[in-house]
DNA sequence: CTGTTAGCGCCTTCAA
DNA sequence: TTGAAGGCGCTAACAG
């Protein structure tokens, strides 16, 4: 049962390879009599196109190549499942691209990415910065291959199509929320990384503090636990130090400073309310539980393929910018209820 | 600067493009001196060989299909961690296909991941039953594609290489360390899903319970913590129910678990021991930090590449069945201590 | 060491 | 509605 071709499959349904072409792709130019017949040894032969013959003759794919940062991540991970669903709608395929312990050059990588034909690319490194924009553009027009920003946003430029949500409201929002509750001396726990989806949400903290007249406080730490830890204990040896508020741009970060404090005996969310952002798993299996920004992440990926879809079928996309809605999950690391 | 092709290369290097194809593909081939002034005009260009002319030609693609059941399982993502690492390595690409949500039978999707001229497969769906390994058999024999099944295996036969860890062992160990601390009434929490990974897990389990001619208590509840937290209290009801300790076929299941038990104001370790598995960033983000079977998921997923590759190069694999080491972490749910 | 040439399997006009 | 034929960009003998 070997590799059935265009060929043998027109022998043995008697008519060229142009009708088995034709029945496959332009189904209503063949007479529905040899259509179906071609489409019964079609189905005895097990005969499935060649992705490469198809895709050189027809200059198409029906491939998207997916840039990521790292896939442990909980948020890609989610993101690419929502992806992978929609894509299915459409019957492209994924080709995964790791940026992880990449020595590989950026530029170089998605020269390659392009090299394999994919009909578009889904793009979400959010560190991307303004050099890393400027050669996504680049690609895009050169290679004309349309390319779409899943969960990443360079704010200083929409010239690419992008879904993501508003972070920098999201950060504002909860922090009035402590605001509201009365807390004081709020601090952001942010990466120390340059994301950008982290500093808009650093932005949007700060401007609640403002508002406030409080004096915002960020720390900068790790994703990593064992290493944020130790940042939290130094934070705690600062003579004087007074926290009543967090705001943490990850789940992981929010939990893992929960975590902190409650060995130092503090009550959360008596003494010190906290916010996450995401709502991973992390957030519903800590203790207590945390209250946090949910960000409809499979949503996202399944919205960044539908609309690098239309942009692969010349479809003009009218909105550059598109958000989606987030909330706020109130659980047991604050004190405000959802009205 | 559009879609260089080869021919454009040979004409401003001036050689044929036979040449051009060798001194990409065959540098040795080539005497350095006009090699050097192609690779010039190559970079010059940004020539980037097509990927579907390449395969077509040369019937190979250097892309392997990965198969994975859901990306949001913290282990599968790991894994595509270590894969994509060591792809690079030998500058194969990815194809992603994610089986969640799949209405469509996976016959027909393995003959399509064939079809996309794959190299090789990486399936690591570990709901694996015997007619889908049997499935994964035909496949690799009509379509001469080898498969590598990484943290998945089908227990019963070893036609297929595969690369794990020997988790009923590792089921087993941590069934006995809990003995060992003197624990009597010791529960596995498993999946209600067929996994064959947890199958082999409990069959560990049962065997040390056996052999200290305890009475097993199997629960099988969900990854889904609020449905197991529904399950625990179901459990918690049982008239004259006695716990004092518990392996947990996931992290999650296992700080799921811790949660429930300090809610109902019992002490871990001192009252109920708890073993998880896989060593997540759960397990290290719960309070207390749950003490767990350390699986080498991301050095599975790199193995696993690498004997694929093997495969492909057409070196035999003289051993069918691969397994690493794992290794048991004790944190603060246990009172084991390391020797 | 280099060039010529014949495909790889399929799509797509162009005729019939 | 169908068939014939050219070509997509590249590799791999085969000559030279």
């Amino acid at each position: 049962m070997n590799k059935a071709t265009i060929y043998n499959v027109a022998y043995a349904a008697n008519v060229s390879l142009a009708t088995v072409s034709r029945t496959l792709n332009n189904p209503q130019k063949v007479k529905p009599e040899t259509r179906e017949r071609v489409l019964r040894v079609i189905k005895e032969l097990g005969y499935k196109p060649n992705a490469f013959a198809k895709g050189l003759a027809s200059k198409k794919s029906t491939t998207v190549g997916v840039i990521v940062p790292d896939m442990s991540r909980a948020s890609i991970a989610e993101m690419l499942n929502g992806i992978a669903v929609e894509a299915r709608k459409y019957d492209y395929s994924l080709l995964l691209y790791v940026l992880k312990n990449e020595k590989v050059e950026e530029a170089e990588m998605l020269r390659e990415v392009v090299a394999s034909q994919v009909d578009g690319i889904l793009y979400m490194n959010d560190e991307i910065n303004e050099e890393q924009y400027a050669l996504l553009n680049t690609i895009q027009d050169d290679y004309k291959v349309p390319i779409v920003l899943a969960n990443t946003l360079y704010p200083y430029d929409n010239k690419l199509v992008t879904i993501c949500i508003d972070y920098f409201k999201a950060a504002y929002e909860v922090t009035n929320r402590l605001i509201e509750e009365g807390r004081q001396h709020i601090y952001l726990l942010t990466t120390a990384r340059k994301y950008m989806v982290n500093d808009l949400k650093e932005e949007g903290y700060l401007k609640a503090m403002k508002e406030a007249r409080l004096t915002p406080r960020v720390v900068r730490t790790s994703g990593d636990i064992s290493v944020n830890t130790i940042h939290f204990d130094e934070l705690f040896k600062e003579p004087g130090i007074q926290i009543d508020g967090v705001v943490a741009v990850r789940d992981s970060i929010a939990v893992s400073f929960v975590n902190s404090i409650i060995e130092r005996s503090k009550k959360v969310p008596d003494d010190i309310s906290v916010y996450g952002f995401q709502n991973t798993k992390y957030a519903s299996l800590s203790r207590p539980k945390l209250s946090c920004v949910d960000i409809p992440i499979i949503d996202i990926g399944a919205k960044a393929m539908a609309l690098l879809k239309q942009e692969i079928d010349g479809e003009t996309v009218d909105v550059k910018f598109n958000v989606l809605p987030h909330s706020i999950i109130e659980r047991q690391t604050t004190k405000s209820s959802v009205e």
